[in-house]
DNA sequence: ATGCCTTCTAGCAGAAGA
């Protein structure tokens, strides 16, 4: 089974785009993040018609998250567990089907955090540690797990284009990427570090100061396997010339091939 | 040192993103 993922900055705004990149990469799954979209409002009737059921979690203006696939995803989670009060829509897990049972795919955006010194980064903090405490559960499940998204998580100094330039940002602070070592360590796998391990491969370039041309990028935008899951990892991707299309998301799509 | 651009909603300016 094929999964991608992808931050497409308004799901309105890039229906074009997804009809293009699934025609092209033909993936089985697409987890998408900031749809900004309203449940209402979700273009679910043109998904079908790329070939795609649709499972939404929304909101007007900002974050929203869907889980597109071929065959209809059973959604059992809706919205992170832990904090019940939180309205902001970030989390959506459902069981797909892939070709020797059900596999268990998340669809995250998880929060940007700047600036560091406000509540923005604790509320981050506290998401990363939700996660955590859920993923350990999802852990213990039968099915392989795949958790996918925009994680606003530039893991290690390879991930991005000028280090010390973001030594003091939400995205790349000791806490925050001690929390994302703490997500790996729990027995979860960054498929595409699990098979290429040369730095400079970026998911994400700033509209602004021609972060695109200048190849100033970042890699944030990650695909969590479960052991289950890896034992099934054929490939692993990042579909960058996305970037290069007319009026595109800041987000490229990532890809893995999963014999599941 | 700061803004650069793009999206949203509301109503043509401000917030958010990363």
């Amino acid at each position: 089974m094929r999964v991608a993922t992808w931050n497409v900055n308004s799901i309105r705004q890039r229906m074009e785009h997804l009809a293009r990149y699934a025609e092209a990469a033909r993936p089985d799954v697409i987890c998408l993040q900031e749809t900004k979209c309203a449940d209402e409002a979700f273009p679910a009737l043109e998904a079908r018609a790329l070939g795609y059921e649709s499972a939404f979690h929304g909101q007007a203006a900002y974050n929203g998250v869907a889980i597109l696939s071929r065959r209809r995803p059973k959604v059992v989670a809706r919205g992170l567990p832990g904090a019940p009060a939180d309205a902001q829509a970030r989390y959506l897990e459902a069981l797909v089907a892939g070709e020797r049972g059900p596999v268990r795919v998340a669809s995250l955006y998880l929060p940007n955090g700047n600036p560091p010194d406000t509540d923005k980064y604790a509320y981050k903090m506290a998401w990363m540690d939700r996660l955590s405490a859920h993923a350990a559960e999802l852990l213990r499940a039968p099915e392989p797990v795949v958790l996918a998204g925009d994680f606003n998580v530039i893991p290690s100094p390879g991930d991005v284009y000028d280090p010390e330039a973001w030594a003091s940002d939400a995205l790349f602070l000791p806490e925050t990427r001690a929390r994302f070592q703490r997500l790996l360590a729990l027995g979860l796998i960054d498929a595409i570090r699990a098979l290429d391990e040369r730095p400079g491969q970026y998911t994400f370039f700033d509209y602004q100061a021609g972060a695109w041309r200048r190849n100033k990028g970042l890699r944030i935008d990650h695909v969590l396997l479960s052991a289950a899951a890896r034992a099934g990892l054929r490939s692993a991707a990042i579909d960058r010339e996305v970037r290069g299309w007319e009026r595109p998301s800041d987000h490229v799509p990532v890809r893995v091939d999963l014999d599941l």
